[in-house]
DNA sequence: ACGTTTGCAGTAACCGCTTTCAGGGACCAT
DNA sequence: ATGGTCCCTGAAAGCGGTTACTGCAAACGT
């Protein structure tokens, strides 16, 4: 420790070769005869030698690692995601940058500062304006993850639609009405498709939409928050279609808090699929989303897939229905 | 887009000034006359150039970024301490990489890869090899996080004693008998110091320790699958401590599905403090642990404080326990 | 009026690694 | 024996900034 790292030059010059050659031995490209590199090999080995990042990257002209940008790491989702993304990267040789907005409005400077340390962004949704996407998109290969594409930056997403379905058999296998949805539609574009989608059922169905979305956040609290204000009015809904698994088990907390039975009083949906929603009881009847396989496809696209001729400009992953027993289905 | 990037001497070229000048002028550094300034800054502007990351790494020794190291994202400890590390790093200019062990073996090369491309490294405590940490701290400052400083590596972590007057309070205050310790001691250095904090208040109030930990992860769906453990059993517990507030909740859900009253029954206490923790029903006993400030002061000590002369070696931030209705007590 | 300080701008030498290009030796075919 | 290939190796030119050092002119002091 404190000893200054060595350089190429350095090793070039105990192993009595050029440093065109201790670099063609370090990363294993070029020809290189046998005894010269085992020669290399063995004052590389000797003297712990590890080639600087900060050299290479000049060098070649890439970072060698990518960034995501998303809101905040709160609840199952973003874990996933982010995990997903780190681990595509990390297997491609790639490191992971991570910038956290916290929906702050100021961390544009941030975002822009650093995307010039990384060779592509993966940009959640409902992160930043679209002005400082565009920005972002101009300065470095860029996807948008969870979101629509913008101009020439793809996307990568969710079909949001499953949850039409869901809603619709509520509506109409079950016969419910009256029922709510959780979810601040302005909150992210995930929000507002699903919102939509609960919409263009209840459409189909022929049935008015009862009332506005409960606008609240997308964590487990939130879930409890929309407990309080939908159970203890005067009239509750029959079933409430929760925009995420988290706040569907906030919910679901609220009303067996309150004594309520679920679903025979009131039915409970989510988004997600999340390890917990086949735990609690009642199990949560939701929609089983890809997160993982939702932030590797980002990965994969920023790190190999950009610029390819032909390259994926909107990539929708498939969802399906999960039916359980919190919407009224008997347990199979 | 597409159009490449110019250089710190195309822009002296264009406003017919020195390198040495622009250099001065983008840093903010060093004596520049207020018309050359004015003159660079025109053209910065017009152009909109941002000085490459790579050349400046290269030139001042230094990659501007930190990176934190943990084994996965789990549940809202992971969140809190990344969001508290970031926020913190980002506040101070300094971008953050992260890398997820997956508690896999065979990361520890990934680890030191990573570990050539950050100016310091924060490990959390149950991630990779003790022979790992020395080599990556031979490259790079190097701060463990939650867990026990080793040689010359300082850490970061918090008070996990009071566990220890958590169980003597069930033991003493309650006069309960028949507790059962929810976590594994092997897992992480955290719970190891917890399970010791819960037998050491055992031998104080001289009561023997019932049974051995359930050895589970930290996840809510642990705590669900410990629940069954310990509660379908023959002689279930009079009250579980566990070993963070996920397992707890998992472990409530597990007793309430079950129809047992808590804490009339059986007892539940958990650690951490999380937001969910006061938000069911009954309201969770637990420690409340600074997490965010815990990444908040890692990153903290990374950035600026580590080499200064008096530096800390070992930051050891207070707890708490918090007493509320899932122990029996009444609510207040 | 003359030497000395002071302020500002420019030249060029790095920072550590990659890679092109050129040179040299061994081997092959004629 | 000789010209041509093929294989390796090394010298050197970047990659894009930063900064020590140099030089010049203006301001200052006596």
């Amino acid at each position: 420790m404190g000893n200054k790292r060595l350089t190429v030059r350095e090793i070039a010059r105990i192993a009595e070769v050029s440093v065109a050659t201790v670099s063609r031995v370090s990363r294993g490209t070029g020809q290189v005869s046998p005894e010269m590199r085992e020669r290399v090999l063995r004052v590389i080995d000797e003297y712990g030698y590890r080639p600087s990042q900060m050299g290479r990257a000049l060098a070649q002209q890439k970072h060698g690692s990518v960034a995501i940008v998303f809101p905040g790491l709160a609840g199952p989702y973003f874990s996933e995601l982010v995990q997903g993304f780190e681990a595509e990267a990390v297997a491609a040789g790639i490191g992971v940058h991570i910038l956290v907005t916290h929906h702050r409005a100021d961390s544009d400077g941030n975002v822009l500062d650093m995307a010039s340390r990384v060779d592509g962004v993966a940009v959640h949704g409902d992160t930043v304006s679209t002005e400082t996407m565009r920005r972002i998109a101009a300065e470095v290969p860029t996807v948008v993850l969870a979101g629509r594409p913008l101009d020439g930056v793809p996307a990568v997403r969710a079909d949001n639609s499953a949850i039409g379905e869901l809603t619709r058999h509520l509506l109409v296998d079950h016969g419910y009405r009256g029922l709510a949805f959780v979810g601040n539609p302005d909150g992210s574009p995930d929000v507002t498709e699903r919102w939509e989608a609960f919409k263009a059922a209840h459409k189909a169905a022929r049935v008015a939409v009862p009332r506005s979305p409960i606008r609240l956040g997308l964590q487990q609290s939130d879930g409890v928050l929309a407990a309080g204000e939908l159970l203890d009015g005067r009239k509750p809904p029959r079933a409430v279609v929760c925009a995420n698994d988290e706040t569907a088990l906030g919910m679901l907390i609220g009303a067996l808090g309150r004594g309520l039975s679920v679903p025979g009083e009131v039915a409970i949906t989510g988004f997600d699929d999340v390890p917990m929603a086949s735990l609690v009881q009642p199990r949560l009847t939701t929609v089983r989303q890809p997160i993982r396989e939702l932030g590797a496809t980002t990965a994969r696209l920023l790190i190999s897939g950009l610029g390819n001729p032909g390259a994926v400009m909107d990539a929708v992953l498939t969802t399906e229905p999960v039916l359980r027993e919190s919407c009224g289905c008997p347990r199979t």
